[in-house]
RNA sequence: GCCGACGUGGCUCAGUGGUAGAGCACUCGAUUCGUAAUCGAGCGGUCGCGGGUUCAAAUCCCGCCGUCGGCUCCA
């Protein structure tokens, strides 16, 4: 599972990957459900059925959806083709055979997928009754699966060849182990990841909300999630202000015709929420306003309004803006993916001379700032074009040029990369940092894209030292990418538990009883003017619930005031990581708290 | 956008044809109490929205909206 952290678990759950055995197991285990399948339903037609991290699918055409209670019957199924210990055995065939075969079963996918295999076609047979093209490898029999190990998991739409024009089909996931023991951990792991969820995390620690009267996918933000929010801003800010970025704010919606030029109109435009049109006739001629999908054309509006010279390069403008994509119903769901989120953007114009080196540059902020959020479990991911698809814009040269540069600056950084083609902006490649939510799934969070195209349209110019109009390249770059995406990841990354420099509400303040509450607010307010977010517990319930509500608020620092403490100018000290600490003069709490938060430790 | 499941007070959930329930939270009262829940009372829901079937709908049917799991998409 993901996010295992560095808290070592006992038992391993080995991927797929890590152990041949088990890929032969999940992998005969997707045979075995597709036999079940069509045993209990005649009519569904088997397509492909392959293994996945942590155990299998297999995509069937039936002319009714699966249900629980199907599940529990197929599950039943299979547990009786396994226990009959057939054998699991290999034929080799030639492709008119092969296409004998299925027309005999009348199974059309099969003959489409066949159309696409490479010689030798094998097919594996479970036992005499069934078969499937496959490619292998399997166990030898079906003794070689425990019934115990395995569970069916939920039943999902997918399309055939995963082409939304194509049929749809229906997905049964399955988890699959060598042991009951692992099955039970894994289930026990999702369970945990469950609690992580920033959905969940969200909603109970009063982070954000959503509202259908506002809309899906566009959060409000409580005073708890807008504390985390400007934390984390105000620290970058501080580092790029470091780093000679200079602060730029620009509006929500802009004309069309900012857009037509940047091209996003014409690629992305269904990505975009709908034009604001004066009226109908404007409409049509496509005059009216349009919510930003991105940053970019407006700093490069900034970058315009003056002639500039080479002496003023690298231009770095920088702004937390929001921005709005009409993103597919289908997609939403919590932080990570919404309708209106605030990209920490910022430009970079820099000559060619520059742009290694300002790459560069760029990187370095983005893994210090991984490294200050404790984040470490992520890859970095080279997206390139994908030169089968038309959604580009720019000529092959430029864009070479850019791919170019970012495989030159992962080469000099010596990183741990992969390449993947296709997942480039539609104006330029990117470097891109993919991390796992608590479920496994991937996001993009920090982003660096290197740009020779947008310079190209808005006509960009600087003037060199020999006088002549040069082109400045561009750099866009988000260490976060999105505030949103980038908390709800921290979220489950911290499965809630905030370090204290991040935390919203930094240190509760537990009165005894109702007759310190004034004292403890007194205290409360010396560690505010000392920037700490100090809070006084005022319900007046009893000190045993007091603490369990700042448990279950996840409240890093809790300090008892009680007579003793009062008298003693001190604090009975607990935090959430390390439990009671005794009891601490209140200069020195305050000192600690100061240490932890610039520091980024712990109290 | 597609397939499926789900949608009951602020939260978690029970209630499957006969005019709405629990715990927590909240308010009030009593208690002034030392490291994960003090006791009692009270407030609070046109059961997502709109149609339909029925003497009667939270419950059955249809449409829409939203959430969740996938798929597709993702600047």
């Amino acid at each position: 599972m993901a996010n295992a952290g560095d808290s070592p678990e006992k038992i391993h759950l080995p991927r797929t990957d890590e152990s041949d055995h088990l890929k032969r197991i999940r992998h005969t285990f997707s045979h075995v459900m597709a036999m079940a399948v069509q045993k209990l339903f005649p009519k569904a037609q088997v397509t492909i059925g392959p293994w996945i991290d942590y155990g299998f699918y297999y995509d069937f055409d039936n002319p009714d959806p699966f249900t629980e209670k199907d599940l529990k019957a197929i599950k039943k199924q299979m547990i009786k083709i396994i226990n009959k210990d057939l054998p699991v055995t290999r034929e080799e065939v030639s492709r008119e055979e092969a296409q004998r075969r299925i027309n005999e079963l009348g199974e059309p996918y099969k003959l489409e997928i066949l159309e696409g295999l490479e010689a030798p076609i094998t097919l594996y047979h479970l036992g005499e009754d069934w078969w499937d093209l496959c490619a292998g490898p399997h166990v030898e029999t079906t003794k070689d699966l425990n019934p115990k190990a395995f569970d069916l998991e939920s039943v999902a739409g997918a399309y055939w060849r995963g082409d939304a024009e194509k049929a749809q089909l229906q997905r049964i996931y399955g988890t699959a182990w060598e042991t009951p023991e692992q099955l039970a951990e894994y289930k026990r792991r999702r369970e945990e990841a469950k609690k992580r969820d920033h959905r969940r995390l969200g909603k109970e620690l009063g982070l954000f909300v959503f509202a259908d009267e506002v809309g899906p996918g566009l959060p409000l933000w409580t005073p708890k999630g807008t504390l985390l929010r400007s934390t984390l801003e105000d620290f970058l800010k501080q580092e790029q202000v470091k780093r000679g970025y200079l602060p730029v704010v620009t509006p929500h919606i802009a004309r069309v015709d900012l857009f037509k030029t940047s091209g996003h109109w014409q690629k992305y435009q269904e990505d975009m929420f709908p034009m604001m049109a004066e009226d109908d006739q404007s409409r049509q001629d496509e005059v009216g306003f349009v919510m930003k999908p991105m940053n970019c054309p407006f700093h490069i509006q900034i970058y315009k309004s003056e002639l500039r010279s080479y002496k003023e390069l690298p231009l770095r403008y920088a702004e937390f803006g929001t921005v709005y994509r009409y993103e597919q119903s289908g997609e939403l769901g919590g932080l990570t993916r919404v309708r209106g989120f605030t990209v920490d953007d910022a430009h970079l114009f820099v000559t060619p001379d520059q742009l290694d080196d300002e790459f560069l540059k760029v990187v370095d902020l983005i893994l210090a700032v991984f490294r200050s959020l404790q984040l470490k479990n992520f890859k970095a991911r080279l997206s390139f074009r994908d030169p089968e698809s038309d959604k580009y814009i720019g000529n092959d040269e430029v864009w070479a040029k850019s791919q170019n540069a970012i495989r030159r600056a992962v080469e000099t950084l010596e990183m741990d990369f992969f390449e993947a083609p296709g997942e480039a902006a539609f104006y330029g490649p990117k470097l891109d940092f993919i991390f796992n939510d608590a479920l496994d799934r991937e996001w993009q969070l920090g982003t660096v894209q290197v740009d020779y195209n947008l310079p190209e349209r808005f006509d960009l110019e600087y003037v060199a030292e020999d006088g002549s109009r040069q082109r400045p390249v561009m750099i866009h770059r988000a260490p976060f990418g999105s505030l949103e995406r980038l908390i709800g990841i921290l979220i489950e990354e911290y499965a809630g538990d905030f370090p204290v420099w991040l935390a919203p509400e930094q240190i509760r303040l537990l009165p005894v009883t109702t007759e310190l509450t004034g004292y403890a607010q007194q205290v409360a307010d010396r560690m505010v003017a000392a920037g700490i977010r100090a809070a006084v517990d005022k319900s007046g319930d009893r000190l045993g619930k007091l603490i369990r509500n700042g448990e279950k608020g996840k409240i890093p620092v809790m300090a008892i005031v009680g007579a003793k403490e009062q008298e003693a100018n001190a604090l009975s000290i607990r935090t959430r990581a390390e439990g009671e600490l005794g009891v601490i003069p209140v200069d020195e709490v305050i000192e600690r708290l100061k240490t932890a938060l610039s520091s980024h430790g712990n109290f």
